[in-house]
DNA sequence: TACTGTGAACCGCTTCACAGCC
DNA sequence: GGCTGTGAAGCGGTTCACAGTA
């Protein structure tokens, strides 16, 4: 890596690069230019160019970026040349949902636990994997050698099991529920909020409307 | 409105505002100052002051907001003071648990259609719902006066059924699929993605790593 | 007194423009 | 010629500091 501080927004668009990247190498380029990954991406091409900068140099002038190389650049930039183990806290539709969604494991984040702290559901196999009550993350936690944890508890529990978690000794959680949580500084957090982008939605069409009625 | 535009950032906060004002109405609290609220949501306190005041004046000087009457003004600033009728376009794992999914009807959001393209699942029952073709989108759009779509397909039929949806005449779509959709300017589109999510956790851990060994 | 509302300062991300290189 | 890499300019959002008010 080349600089110190890297925007919160540049790693969100380094995601996006590899959604593109993946599909135009699934098509067959082999090579892209900054102007034809900024239109797919919906960025300007300097943004690309700066983004990338952060990391290093990986184009060649006069041509662009060969897809492959730039995927794999990107790739270990962000840390996702690896595998990491998951732990997924509350079964509920959600979490059921993505114990069974295969693109977690696609991408190399392996759903290796399922914890819940209703007596219904322990012992229960989803998804090729037992239930298994929440208190005893701690343990599964290091036996599974799990740095990711994932809530989707209802939002009630939502802190609870990332206490659990953290105890564990966890290194960075996704948040599903629509609930704040309060983490040590050294733990990531990312919040998964639809009703947000719904909200956004929402507004955006009632904006739309009333610009359309002026 | 007081302000013609409004930052996108302002949007999501005030979605986190909902939710936390709601956490707190519950818990019995009726007023609550800026700092407050700010500590409850992780942001500064001038932050809220300056996104509120995009909208209007809604607090009391020396007192600070009386959470009911706030969280109706945020409410119906954000255009959620209403009901809003939802389509769902791909009945998969994902799918499936959105429609059992409480949280979008308690929130206003009715899922009144799903839809899929696969024969096998079109005239099965979800949620008290019949899942029905794809392709009789633009009908049922307008026979349940559909405002929203919900996109829970593959990436590689995202954009169809984004094609789908516009044609039919929904005003904004949220995309839980992993692909860009491209839609015409007046649509308002969001995307769910939660491998950005798990993606930029993975960086943090691994950012967090390597400064831990420096 | 205590807290909101807001103009001004600040900061950081984005975009531009062009030098550098294949 | 064409495209990347990058310093500098531009812009928009965040924070400050304080005036205004119950």
């Amino acid at each position: 890596m080349k600089s110190a501080h890297i925007p919160r927004a540049t790693i969100q668009r380094l995601a996006v690069y590899v959604q593109v990247l993946e599909t135009l190498l699934q098509e067959g380029d082999s090579v892209i230019s900054s102007d034809g990954l900024a239109r797919a991406c919906g960025v300007n091409p300097s943004q690309i160019r700066k983004d990338l900068a952060y990391f290093g140099e990986f184009g060649v002038r006069g041509v662009g970026y060969y897809v492959q190389d730039l995927l794999t650049a990107i790739k270990q930039s962000l840390g996702i040349d690896r595998t990491w183990n998951v732990a997924l806290v509350g079964v509920g539709n959600l979490g059921r949902a993505l114990l069974r969604h295969g693109i977690f494991r696609r991408r190399g984040f392996i759903l290796v636990g399922a914890f819940d702290c209703d007596p219904f559901k322990i012992g229960e196999e989803v998804a090729g994997l037992e239930v298994v009550c929440s208190r005893r993350l701690k343990e599964k936690v290091s036996e599974l050698e799990i740095e990711i944890g994932i809530i989707t508890t209802p939002p009630e529990r939502a802190q609870r099991a990332a206490n659990y978690l953290i105890e564990a000794g966890v290194r960075g959680i996704v948040n599903f529920a629509p609930a704040r949580i309060s983490v040590p500084e050294n733990v990531a957090v990312e919040y998964v909020d639809f009703m947000h982008h719904i909200f956004s939605v929402a507004f955006n069409i009632s904006i739309n409307q009333s610009k359309g009625l002026s």
